[in-house]
DNA sequence: AGGCGCATGTAAACTGTTACATGATTCG
DNA sequence: CGAATCATGTAACAGTTTACATGCGCCT
């Protein structure tokens, strides 16, 4: 009866007539990196899942159950082709490389703003309750995770070294490629160089929290 | 008829045997987020989604559509328990509080090290190939992501200034509260900052790279 | 002989989002 | 009168992970 309900109904009848036209589904965010990681160089679904897991780790990964049949999807849509190289080890590797339209599809989207970065770092939320701990288990905790940050730290200045020489090559795709790939090993160091700083900022206000509270 | 088949085949059996005692799932990073949300203080379903969308946001974020079952799983198991508050607007919230048993088993949990922080990061997919576009068109994509962190930014430093006070206040469940909460903010003004850093980076490097390839 | 790295793929299970569903009150 | 906020929940859908499945070659 109410008007709020009948705009509701008519949008259900709307969805239902439009369903038909709309067969071919979107790109998904996955098949946009994967494009973005063939745009470096040409790669297997083996190789891509290795560059996730090692080089785009920090702000994108995914496990090789979503590449296969990503890349398929692409395939059959025009966007990359594939040639059967053999290996020494395992089967056959399939060589994905751009095609033009894909790549035009891939700067595309590429100039598009970025939507917001998704996060889920369990650590903040046990940080939540830092508070309720005892200080030294507290401590305790932030010291691991500051190692650790420490070690990536300088896992990505490595790679942002390499790529900064792969940038002084004739090749004018190349060094394109290794600049992009650059940036986003600078932002590697400059993520762990944030949050070894908070770590330490952190252990700094646990303390100074306690000498406070419990004089 | 290889042996690494049969054992294949031994570990499917084991895990048919020993599938029945299994009966209650763990919990989810979900409900301990949920949880410590209530360690905070009581929440209807309604603040501990607004709390997730407005200052945990950078580190943790679930829309209401989870939380509800969420927190109706949490209370069969007896980790929290809530008392119907009438609203002026809308139904009577639900405000749950932790029980015992719940802040013992979230504590366990804060004690163990965390996992890695997972993140999805469309912005540094698309940076990878910044060195393809013409460099005014990156750069100006950079500059509308500095904007919004810079933004964002500030947000935080509300947020963190917020806690410090309440860290001050007599009660010392409320001081202990307001120190995991200020930590996590201090957060979010640490990657906010290393964001605007890099983007900065970024253009000068993209600036750079230019200057050199045609001079 | 067995474990590991290479190499490709599929299927079930899990997790979370979007859309659906309802309804009161306040504000313009 | 409609839009927005408050408030709770469910159902369908999408995307990912884990486990399943296979098999070669190298190394110990």
């Amino acid at each position: 009866m109410t008007t709020k309900r009948e705009i509701q109904l008519e949008r259900s009848k709307q969805s239902k007539h439009t369903k038909q036209p709309k067969q071919s589904k979107q790109f998904t965010m996955c098949q946009y990196a994967i494009l973005a990681s063939l745009a470096q160089e040409p790669r297997s679904g083996y190789d891509i899942a290795q560059w996730f897991a090692f080089v785009t780790k920090h702000f994108w990964s995914v496990g090789h159950s979503s590449i296969y049949p990503a890349l398929a999807d692409l395939e059959q849509r025009g966007l990359v082709e594939y040639t059967e190289v053999p290996s020494e080890q395992g089967p056959t590797r399939k060589v994905y490389h751009l095609t033009p339209s894909g790549t035009e599809m891939l700067m595309e989207w590429v100039e598009l703003p970025a939507a917001d970065a998704e996060v889920r770092d369990e650590q903040l939320v046990k940080a939540l309750c830092y508070g309720f701990l005892p200080p030294e288990r507290a401590i305790a905790l932030l010291r691991m995770a500051r190692a650790r940050h420490v070690e990536r730290k300088a896992h990505y200045e490595e790679l942002a070294r390499r790529r900064e020489e792969e940038e002084r090559t004739g090749d004018p795709h190349k060094a394109a490629a290794a600049l992009g790939q650059r940036l986003t090993a600078r932002r590697g160091v400059g993520v762990q160089e944030s949050y070894i700083a908070w770590c330490d900022e952190a252990i700094a206000a646990i303390e100074e929290f306690h000498a406070q509270h419990n004089y």
